[in-house]
RNA sequence: UCCACUAAGCC
């Protein structure tokens, strides 16, 4: 069974769903991972809602969802706002005694956050044993801190505190929260320290968060020199 | 370790 998921993950990498169905209808047992498999390639698609139906079939069916699979059902859920399944999931995963896993816990805060319930966010947020740099990347960019009562320098200074090492994603999420909060000269700071006292070469992605903030706030000299001196585009 | 966490803008 272990080389027919693969065989399945193999249609469904080349973007032959049709015949990653097929191959997946003629599994003589289908287990969590071909699930998984499945569920995970149809949210990719965006069929988000079709997704969680398999959720539902393959209990209907007797298999058990696995830790894996409540995670990709959580993000199916946050692609859509489906609040209602998140729920049912997060449940599920009190059932189990998945929540002390961190991959759920940041997919869990994510969810909640994608969903508009920040408060709940807050909370899985504050009960993880464990926080890494993904759980801080998830509340530094899920939405406006200030839903919470916080501020993007504050989140920043906390995730070191806490031990977490900002990374790339932590820089674009910064950067951007600056944007949306009118926090223009923050943002520029930061985009500073991230090369200088960080030693993260600013990426494309970079640009576009600091060109954003500084077009955003009418400083659009500052934004067409900052473009001009932008390398070519590394990757 | 068959599958799995966060990630800019435009729309």
């Amino acid at each position: 069974c272990y080389s027919r998921n693969h065989f399945l993950n193999m249609y469904i990498k080349s973007g032959s769903m049709i015949e990653a169905w097929e191959v997946f209808d003629r599994l003589t047992e289908q287990n969590a991972v071909s699930w998984n498999t499945l569920i995970v390639a149809l949210s990719e698609m965006g069929s988000n809602r079709e997704a969680l139906r398999c959720l539902k079939q393959m209990q209907l069916e007797g298999i058990s969802p696995s830790l894996v699979t409540c995670i990709c059902g959580l993000k199916a859920c946050a692609n859509v706002g489906a609040i209602d399944s998140g729920q049912e999931i997060h449940t599920l995963i009190r059932l189990n005694g998945f929540e002390k896993d961190i991959l759920i816990g940041n997919t869990l805060v994510d969810m909640y956050t994608k969903c508009g319930l920040f408060l709940e966010a807050q909370l899985v947020f504050d009960k993880l044993q464990v926080r890494n740099v993904v759980s801080w990347n998830a509340m530094l960019g899920g939405h406006d801190l200030s839903y919470v009562g916080r501020t993007p320098m504050e989140c920043f200074e906390q995730m070191q505190e806490d031990g977490a090492k900002p990374d790339e994603t932590t820089f674009k999420c910064l950067i951007t929260a600056c944007s949306h909060s009118g926090l223009v000269d923050k943002g520029k700071e930061y985009f500073k320290a991230m090369k200088d006292d960080y030693g993260i070469p600013p990426r494309e992605e970079h640009y576009t968060c600091i060109v954003d903030l500084l077009a955003r706030s009418g400083n659009l000299y500052e934004a067409n020199k900052l473009v001009n001196s932008m390398p070519c585009s590394p990757s």
